[in-house]
DNA sequence: ATGAGGATCCTCT
DNA sequence: GAGGATCCTCATA
């Protein structure tokens, strides 16, 4: 298998997307196969982490494209994006779901609350867990042949297999049709839409 | 120093 | 479908 490049992975983040799908990510002897992500996009786009400005927590959104981005959400979970947009323009790709397709037995003792092996990596912290990312891999360079975590091409997806749809969880730009999956797979988490920030007319 | 709010998951009903 | 777990991050003061 062969690793992405950076040139692979800079670019537009709606297309850096598409283009994640069908690709496998590897940590240890845990291999995913991605078939859910979606885009964030720099400064335009109020649910991107970067939106209001470089942080020390979005800091590696900001750098060069093929780098994970890993982040803590809600007291106990880990999400990982990859950086895809070059130096100045903080762009990123939130890896939502996969199917385990390697090391499947150290995937389940790590999510020992799985019903299914779909389950194993459906929904972006459960694909962390699987993988076994936490904090310590935040800004790693998933080019570099000596990582420890790598993003690996896989059989393309065609195009009439991907779907797009809103995002999952965020309450802002909820119009946006930024979130990729692919049809078919079990392993897609199900949409929710964001919890706040709800308008009077959108109750109704 | 403080407080509000999460790019979620799991366990009920 | 609702609620709790749990603590980091950032904005305000």
């Amino acid at each position: 298998m062969r690793r992405l490049t950076r040139d692979e992975l800079a670019g537009d983040s709606l297309d850096v997307a598409r283009q994640l799908l069908g690709t496998v990510l590897r940590a240890g002897d845990v291999a995913v196969r991605l078939v859910e992500v979606e885009a964030y996009r720099g400064f335009d786009d109020p649910a991107a982490h970067s939106y209001r400005g470089r942080t020390p927590r979005n800091e590696v959104m900001f750098g060069p494209a093929g780098f994970l981005y890993v982040y803590f959400v809600y007291g106990m979970h880990f999400c990982a994006n990859v950086v895809c947009a070059t130096d100045g323009v903080a762009s990123a790709v939130l890896l939502r779901a996969g199917e385990v397709v390697d090391g499947i037995d150290t995937a389940r003792a790590r999510r020992p609350h799985s019903r299914s092996d779909n389950e194993l990596a459906k929904g972006p912290a459960r694909l962390t867990a699987v993988l076994g990312i936490d904090r310590a891999d935040n800004g790693i360079d998933l080019t570099d042949p000596a990582a420890p975590i790598g993003l690996f091409a896989g059989d393309p997806v065609p195009d009439e297999q991907i779907r797009t749809g809103p995002r999952v969880g965020v309450a802002v730009a909820m119009d946006v049709p930024w979130r990729f999956w692919v049809d078919g797979s079990k392993a897609v988490s199900g949409y929710r839409r964001g919890g706040k920030r709800r308008t009077a007319a959108a109750q109704r």
